[in-house]
RNA sequence: GCCGGGGUGGCGGAACUGGUAGACGCGCCGGAUUCAAAAUCCGGUUCUGGAAACAGAGUGCGAGUUCGAUUCUCGCCCUCGGCACCA
């Protein structure tokens, strides 16, 4: 079970100088595949030193680690060939390549595991492991295996526990009551996705939120840095960057306070209730404020709650509602009025204190300010409950309040001395006003929220603190870490978390004073974990503290692939932690990921039938017939087994419960490695959403045979021609002497191709299209029958091309066909070279359009003047006839592109 | 609801900086090979009209900017991802 087991001796392998192989006439890639994964293991030929020395060439690829749930699926396969990828054309440009892999090991599924089968988490996650490794390396992965880390393993998890003891030294970490998912009947803490329309999904009854004292990470304080850095990464999606942007969310305001008075003698405002705080981001439109609301949460609410049952309802109502912000925006406004009012601070109006459940009792103080004439959600419960609107700002057009809020900003109207300013100026002057009459102060505020660390769950690192009567909160210290987790624990899914259920666990002494302590029973939130992981992936043995002088040298990672779904969370809290350990002094950067690729979803299509209860019968294509019309479509569809009509659902994700998924295993026995990696990467852009097709396995699977025998018969052609071998061809020049037309093109053909692939590749991770620019060149070289000798070297140089560029894709074949034609370990070799002399050509084609509409094609000199190829165009009798006997207006000549004649 | 993507032939996609819409692959159609089939090879394939040459239309919908728009601007529609305890 130690992962350390999993470290491979060293041997000295020298550069593989093997005897040329002669290729065998089919494709056989069981063999081929099986060969060079081994060879690659042996040989350890993707290890890489993580030294200083090697960290002045370094590029540090990093796909996310993934969740051993047990199964491989097709968003893994997607997600590893785009890292491969790109980690072996970094190799083939000479860098030193750390590409690692591990496991994000802790998390519910091995809990709902243990609960349903009994397993314990532990075994379980080991397991999946196990069987995951070995799924991944069919895959033939470039990856560096002595570099694996699993997040379970107590020597990773120790040194988080102790991350998390130093910031809470420095005042990074504290603990306050927060809203958790409660289950009556299960007494025990629910996920978000295991509340299911309100209830708990074994116990099916309503959950409870309830607040307990949990653990905070200081992010807010970081809330600038996370903001501002994000200009520094160029290279990150913008899309990300705004999300991020919005998730952080500051946002400059005022924070202005209403003085409260009761109006029901019988419910008298509690001492420290005397006034309300609220934050707006808005204070031009002070004067507009015609109510108050604060959260159902609120005291206020609760104390006005004692004489409003209807108030009360909705109190209750809202506590069993999940903690989630899309719950809260969706549900229709509702509200009730309060026995208390509010003071405007500048104009002394009394304003009306309603309950709304649009108010987020987390966020700032609970209690808003409204506008019912420039907050659409202000007026939409304005509107409905009747309350006055006020406009305060014009954009100097007619206005229908009766329709909506105006939310632009403008000149302020109806508001005292500031009438006629700019919403901007408006802003400051009120602001200032505020300041000096102590009413309030301009402020900035975040969106973001501080991030909550605590899970009442087991599978996950404990929290290494302890709570003792006389000294408080502990943390534990460094020799005793890591805090274990216990193996002896019994799963029932009720009655909380069982490390809080366990015998000897929580009892510990208090590390200060020696007397009897509790220990926290909470686990980290499993984000933890995958915060930081890049950077031990640089030293995963290291022993002596969390990060050895590597990290330094070799975070930050240079290229980060992963999924969208992790845009804002996930790539948050890692970019927190990196800063947080910048300033502890164990890395250098600002930021974690240089660049980032974020992959598109795998989806398929689903078959279902419909039940007698008119439930979804969700069906295996496998199991499914089809009809087809001539162009393919299908024009229906039937189970194989009942015989009973199927119809087509949507193109969805591939789940379980769609029964769409398609199983790696299976094509990676049918097809090989390099078909299903292949495809994985030519069917769309990286980015985008990836349909799976088994027809295009199958053309995939065609393309590597092609290629195959385009290598066999030109290495037969070779051997055939009296005083030829492969290793005079391979050393002689495919450009000396004079070439024919059809050689010429063959190189043209190559280079380009050699051109376009490197920047598909390198600059644009198009890899689609650079696949596609390859099959073009196999095309081409297919097309190109010439069996003399310089056309034999011509050739060779590009089948080698092909076969370099194509190999960061389909590594096996592409080994096994370099070291026939080359004898050489390609997995040693560089980058060809492009030979721009191979690039120019004596004419080029040119568009003539009329009036913006393609009319003509025209062959010109590549160095034809302006005046020349304008004269050419006009002359030309296609275009003279679209001309119609009119006198050309203007004529726009784009060099190498198009010359356009507009007439009128 | 808020934030961020996506929408182009029968299908996946290409067109990178506003300049030939449909590269490459799949599917389909025709042909070669075969006793036959599979496999393989060759040719065709956006739609409409036309025998063809050719013409017209066409990138989710509606407007706009431009000599020229899949690409830029504005307004919609559909769809996917995230929304703080799934990872």
């Amino acid at each position: 079970m130690d992962i350390r087991k999993q470290i491979l001796n060293f041997k000295d392998y020298s550069r593989n100088t093997s005897t040329m192989a002669n290729l065998k006439d089919t494709y056989d890639f069981e063999q081929i595949e099986s060969h060079y994964q081994k060879e690659w293991d042996d040989k350890q030929t993707y290890f890489v030193e993580t030294s200083t020395e090697n960290s002045k060439n370094k590029f540090y690829c990093l796909s996310m680690f993934p969740y051993p749930s047990g199964q491989l699926h097709m968003g893994h396969v997607r997600n590893y060939t785009i890292s491969d990828t790109i980690a072996r054309v970094a190799k083939l440009e000479g860098k030193q390549v750390l590409h690692p892999m591990g496991w994000d090991a802790f998390g519910l599924p091995a809990e709902n595991a243990a609960i349903k089968n009994n397993v314990p988490p532990a075994d379980w996650t080991y397991k999946n492991i196990d069987n995951m490794r070995n799924q991944l390396k069919r895959l033939g992965l470039g990856v560096d295996w002595t570099k694996e880390l699993a997040t379970c393993h107590p020597e990773y998890y120790k040194w988080e526990q102790w991350l998390f003891t130093e910031m809470y030294k420095k005042g990074l970490v504290y603990k306050k009551e927060s809203v958790v998912n409660w289950d009556p009947v299960d007494q025990t803490v629910l996920a978000n996705e295991q509340v299911i329309d309100g209830k708990g999904w074994r116990s099916g009854a309503p959950v409870e939120r309830r607040k307990i004292p949990q653990w905070f990470f200081k992010i807010t304080d970081y809330a600038d840095q996370l903001l501002d850095d994000l200009d520094e990464l160029e290279h990150w999606p913008e899309g990300v960057k705004a999300m991020q942007r919005n998730w952080i969310g500051r946002s400059q305001g005022a924070q202005v306070k209403f003085q409260l008075s009761a109006a029901d003698a019988s419910l008298p405002l509690p001492a420290d209730t005397q006034a309300l705080e609220v934050f707006t981001t808005r204070p031009d439109t002070l004067y507009g404020v015609s109510f108050i609301a604060i959260a159902p949460e609120h005291t206020l609410s609760r104390l006005a709650a004692q004489k409003n049952a209807d108030l009360q309802d909705l109190i209750d109502r809202m506590a069993r509602m999940k903690t989630s912000e899309a719950d809260m925006a969706t549900l229709p406004k509702e509200g009730y009025p309060t026995p208390f009012t509010a003071t405007h601070p500048l104009t002394g109006e009394t304003l009306p204190v309603w309950v709304a459940n649009y108010v987020l009792a987390d966020y700032g103080s609970g209690a808003v300010m409204c506008v019912a004439a420039h907050d659409q959600r202000d007026w939409e419960f304005a509107t409905k409950y009747d309350l006055p609107i006020k406009p305060v700002v014009s954009t100097g057009d007619e206005w229908d309040y009766t329709e909506a809020a105006l939310t632009d900003l403008g000149t302020l109207i109806n508001s005292a001395e500031f009438d006629g300013l700019t919403s901007a100026d408006a802003k400051a002057k009120i602001c200032d006003k505020l300041e000096a009459e102590t009413k309030g102060f301009s402020k900035i505020e975040y969106r973001l929220r501080d991030w909550g660390i605590s899970r009442q769950r087991y599978w996950g690192s404990p929290i290494p603190m302890i709570k003792c009567e006389s000294c408080g909160d502990v943390p534990v210290p460094k020799e005793d870490l890591p805090v274990q987790l216990p193996n002896d624990v019994e799963f029932t899914g009720e009655g909380g978390s069982p490390l809080a259920q366990h015998a000897t666990f929580k009892h510990v002494n208090c590390p200060t004073c020696n007397k009897p302590a509790e220990r926290e029973t909470d686990t980290f939130d499993t984000f933890m974990e995958s915060s930081w992981y890049y950077a031990r992936y640089t030293c995963p043995r290291f022993e002596d503290g969390i990060l050895s002088e590597s990290a330094k040298d070799w975070t930050p990672v240079d290229q980060y692939v992963g999924g969208i779904e992790h845009a804002t969370m996930h790539l948050l809290y890692s970019r927190f932690l990196h800063k947080v350990m910048r300033d502890f002094g164990y890395v250098k950067s600002n930021e974690p990921f240089t660049r980032l690729l974020c992959q598109g979803m795998v989806l398929s299509e689903s078959f279902f039938r419909e039940s007698d209860k008119g439930e979804k019968i969700y069906i295996n294509k496998l199991d499914v017939d089809f009809e087809r019309d001539e162009k393919g479509q299908v024009i229906k569809a039937t189970e194989k087994s009942t015989g009973l009509p199927v119809s087509l659902g949507a193109l969805e994700k591939m789940s379980k419960s769609k029964n769409n998924g398609v199983d790696p295993n299976t094509l990676i026995n049918n097809y090989g490695a390099d078909t299903v990696r292949l495809f994985s990467m030519f069917a769309a852009p990286p980015e985008q959403t990836l349909e799976w097709s088994d027809a295009g396995v199958e053309g995939a699977s065609r393309f590597l045979k092609r290629f195959w025998k385009l290598a066999y018969q030109h290495l037969e052609t070779l051997e055939q021609t009296e005083g030829l071998d492969v290793a005079s061809v391979d050393k002689m020049d495919p450009k000396a002497g004079e070439l024919t037309p059809a050689q010429q093109e063959m190189r043209l053909n190559t280079h380009t191709a050699l051109q376009k692939v490197t920047d598909d590749y390198v600059r644009r991770q198009s890899f689609n299209t650079g696949i596609a620019a390859l099959m073009k060149l196999s095309n081409q070289i297919g097309a190109f029958e010439e069996t003399d000798t310089q056309s034999i070297v011509v050739r060779h140089e590009a089948i080698k091309t092909l076969t370099a560029l194509l190999s960061p894709i389909a590594p096996h074949i592409c080994s096994e066909v370099w070291t026939a034609l080359v004898g050489t370990d390609l997995m040693q070799e560089t980058w060809p070279v492009l030979d721009e002399s191979a690039l120019k050509t004596n004419t080029i084609t040119l568009v003539v359009q009329v009036n913006g509409k393609k009319r003509h094609e025209m062959q010109v000199a590549a160095d034809a003047s302006k005046e020349d190829i304008e004269k050419e165009a006009l002359s030309n009798e296609t275009v003279q006839r679209f001309m119609d006997g009119k006198a050309p207006f203007k004529v726009i000549y784009v060099p190498g592109r198009l010359v356009n004649v507009v007439v009128k």
